[in-house]
DNA sequence: CATGATACCTCGGTAAGCAAGGTATGATGC
DNA sequence: GCATCATACCTTGCTTACCGAGGTATCATG
């Protein structure tokens, strides 16, 4: 009944998650270009190298949609130690669709820049 | 029950959309920077400005989540020719929150692109 | 054989894009 | 006057997708 006060403090801490939505998808296959990972480590990798840190609630469907749409596949591997692990790996048309997905995300990033652009004057 | 052909061809359509939708908030609030604008005109500007071709069905749901937050403000104006046209113009708040947003955005987009400083070596 | 480490996966709530369809205002043609 | 068109704003329903929480499997260790 009264004011939301939640919203404002909540949505300040959301705009890290809204920010990456649409690049996520990218950032995965962009990280299996150089070779095949296991899930875990991508988003190791994708912390380390990238700082997105992603959770394992999100990273698994997603393989799958990727899996289901032939732009990666996956190999069982038994491990010297531990658990199996899951290799993932571009499949042709993935490396074809990265290529078109990074110039789809270049023209939208530039385009996004040049309106940012006269921001950045206003350094207070 | 048969394999569905639908996906390969549908999700390459689909990306563009995908993109975009991380920084899509960010894009509506920087090009509120300069001054007041309504509803289709911003769509518009999106559109000559940065490449981005967004629905109404999906500015005014967005808009209306911007005020309800606080980031901009609304105020009808009489036309001297057809329909009243109701001008968004970004709150102090709002300014707060584009500065914040942008600097989000720059850092994922950096991360993004140190992932696909591999890529572009492949130039087939 | 219990505990911990590592790894993979799923369920359910929620957010958000967007196509389609609707409403409102004023100008123009007849 | 009235139908039609152009402009502009808004809503509904469908669908996709993130992700927190919780679950399962394998192997090592004490």
């Amino acid at each position: 009944m009264s004011v939301d006060r939640r919203d404002m403090a909540d949505e300040l801490g959301k705009w890290e998650v809204q920010v990456r939505k649409g690049g996520l998808g990218l950032a995965v296959l962009a990280i299996l270009w150089p070779g095949r990972l296991y899930g875990l480590e991508i988003l190791r990798q994708l912390e380390s190298q990238a700082g997105m840190s992603i959770p394992e609630g999100t990273i698994y469907p997603l393989l799958s949609r990727m899996k289901a749409e032939g732009l990666v596949d996956a190999e069982w591997v038994e491990a010297d130690a531990g658990h199996p692990r899951k290799y993932y790996r571009l499949t042709d048309p993935g490396r074809a669709r990265v290529r078109e997905m990074t110039q789809s995300w270049r023209a939208f990033a530039q385009g996004l820049e040049r309106l940012l652009a006269p921001i950045e004057g206003d350094i207070s």
